[in-house]
Order: C-alpha cells, then sequence, then structure tokens
DNA sequence: ATTGTCCTGACCATCTTTGACCTTAGCTGA
DNA sequence: TCAGCTAAGGTCAAAGATGGTCAGGACAAT
C-alpha cells in the first residue's frame, strides 16, 4: 500500500535509461517534440531533464542538432575513475563543490567500483553533516577538502 | 497500565507506526500537507512529530525530498537500542567531540573489527578536515555530528 | 510558579513545470 | 543561387508545488 512518488521528470528519466540499456549502439537518439507529446508536456521540459538527470557528472553527454531533422543523442560514458578523480581535483578539490555534484560524483565513483558501499555512504554521511554550517561558501570549500582528502586516501 | 496522552502529535505518532507495520517495504511515503490536512494542523506540525518521534535514537530514519511530488519518507531500522555506543554518538553531537577523543575512538573501532582500515582512514580524514575551520567550538560540534552520522551509517 | 512540550504561522529553500522568445539547419521556389 | 520559410532544438525567467526552519505563544506536568 506503499505508494512510490513518482513525477514526470523521473519518469522521463527512468525511460530514456531503459531506451539506453535496450539500445546496442551506446546511445539513443530522440525527437524533443515527440517525447514531450509522449508525456503530455512543454518541449522544454526535456531539456529540464536532461540537464538535471543526463549531465556529465552522471556519466552522460548529450549532443543535439536543431533545424529540420534535428534530434538529442544521449549517450552513456563510461570514464575510467583515473579520469573522474582528475576531474574532481582540477575543478572542485580546492574551490569547493556543491552538495549535488559532490553526490554525483560518489555515485559514479561506487559504480567504477573504485570505494565500496559502505564507503559511499560514508563519506555522504560526512558530508551530510556540513549542513550545520550555515556559511553556503565556506561548506562548499569544506566539502571540496573533506572530499579530496578522503579520496586521497583512498587512492 | 500507563495511560497514553491523547494529543495531537501522539495521535499522528501513532498512526504513523501503525502505517509502518503494515507496510511491507519497510518504509512508507506521505505528503506532509495531506497529513497535516488528515489532522487538521499546519504542516510544520508533521515536523515536529517527525524530529521528536521519529529520531535516529528511536529507530527511524526520516528521508524527504521537496518540490512538485515531494514527500516525506519515514523508515524504520533496526539498532541494538541499549548500546552504548549510540548513547556516546548522542553525547558526541549534542556537545561536539575533541580531536583527540574522536581518534581513539576510530582506532578502538577499528581494533574491535567495527570498521574496516579504510574506513577508519576515511574517517579520520574528513575529521582532518575541519582544521579549515576557525570556531573551535563549532568544530568540535561538527566533529561530533560527523562522527554520529558516519558510524549510524556502518551500523 | 516553573519548566518542558506542543502548535502555529510567517518566511525560506529546493525541485518541477510551463511558456514566451531565440537560434540553427534544411528546404524551396523565383 | 539564396532569401525566406519551416522545422527543429535552446534559454531563461516566472509560477507552482512541496518540504524546512525558527521564534513565540499556549498548554500541560510537576
Amino acid at each position: 500500500m506503499v505508494k512510490i512518488m513518482s513525477n514526470l521528470s523521473n519518469n522521463m528519466e527512468e525511460y530514456l535509461k531503459k531506451l539506453l540499456k535496450l539500445s546496442t549502439a551506446g546511445f539513443i537518439d530522440i525527437r524533443r517534440k515527440e517525447l514531450a507529446s509522449k508525456f503530455s508536456c512543454v518541449p522544454s521540459q526535456v531539456n529540464y531533464v536532461l540537464e538535471t538527470r543526463f549531465t556529465l557528472e552522471r556519466g552522460y553527454m548529450v549532443e543535439s542538432k536543431r533545424g529540420g531533422r534535428g534530434f538529442l543523442r544521449i549517450r552513456r560514458i563510461h570514464l575510467p575513475v583515473e579520469n573522474i578523480l582528475a576531474m574532481f581535483f582540477q575543478e572542485a578539490a580546492d574551490n569547493g563543490i556543491g552538495s549535488k555534484k559532490a553526490k554525483d560524483l560518489i555515485l559514479r565513483l561506487y559504480e567504477s567500483k573504485f570505494i565500496s558501499f559502505r564507503e559511499s555512504r560514508l563519506i555522504e554521511a560526512s558530508l551530510g553533516s556540513l549542513q550545520l554550517i550555515k556559511d553556503e561558501s565556506l561548506r562548499d570549500k569544506l566539502r571540496g577538502k573533506m572530499l579530496k582528502e578522503m579520496l586521497m586516501v583512498l587512492v
């Protein structure tokens, strides 16, 4: 009797991921308008889903073409752990990192088997405690530093 | 026979616990507004009940999502209630804990095989980053909270 | 009377959805 | 040819839908 809450964006995300799994090519091509119509929403809703769910941080790449015969192409990418870590160290470790990006990063490291499930939960728990800090800038900075220190230990 | 005071909060608590018992999934999802409406109170009352009755110490975990189709998810978790560690964590989370005590605790947890070597290093790394914080009181408090959150996750 | 618990309401933060307006690519007909 | 039409996709800001926080007053227990 437990109802799982789902919304348009989540449904569309699931749908696209299912398509991706089924595809042999490693990517899928879709029409923005058609997809929007299938889910009875405005086309820009599709952009929202792509921007929030199919980001590089989560391991996806989106290409597109406008005009007649335009398309949206979604690709699953599997970066080696070193690249994932390198991206983090290059742009987030010192300048701070938002909580959403941090979560995505942890998820990817887990998916890549670089860290265990317990370790991923441990890291998330430590970062989650930072909500105690009011100053957002300090929070982001600390989050970056903590992640860096923790990942260094694991290398 | 102790008579349970019947007030809004207690009623809501009982109601939620009944739902939890009935659920096969081990958790329930609710809408804050709906629940408030069912009990004819303001939505923030729900938060009050969750904060006072469905705490980690009492064996519950609450997750939530805001925005359209948001939800509150209450989960029953099974901790050894009379666990002395749990009390210690609570104390640490409430009043903070110094870095030396924290280190000793981590060491003991590792020695008793409660956590792995990597995990112990991970925890120390995250706590070490707190040096970035100037305010000692905030630092101790954060250290306590992080420790608690991290170890709770591992139980 | 004092203290702790309960409730409320105003204001805040976050996530989602929509719609008006913009840009780009391909096609077509004078 | 190539200007203009048509068919895509892109951006952005505002509105909508939830949940979160906090201070203060009401009320109950002692």
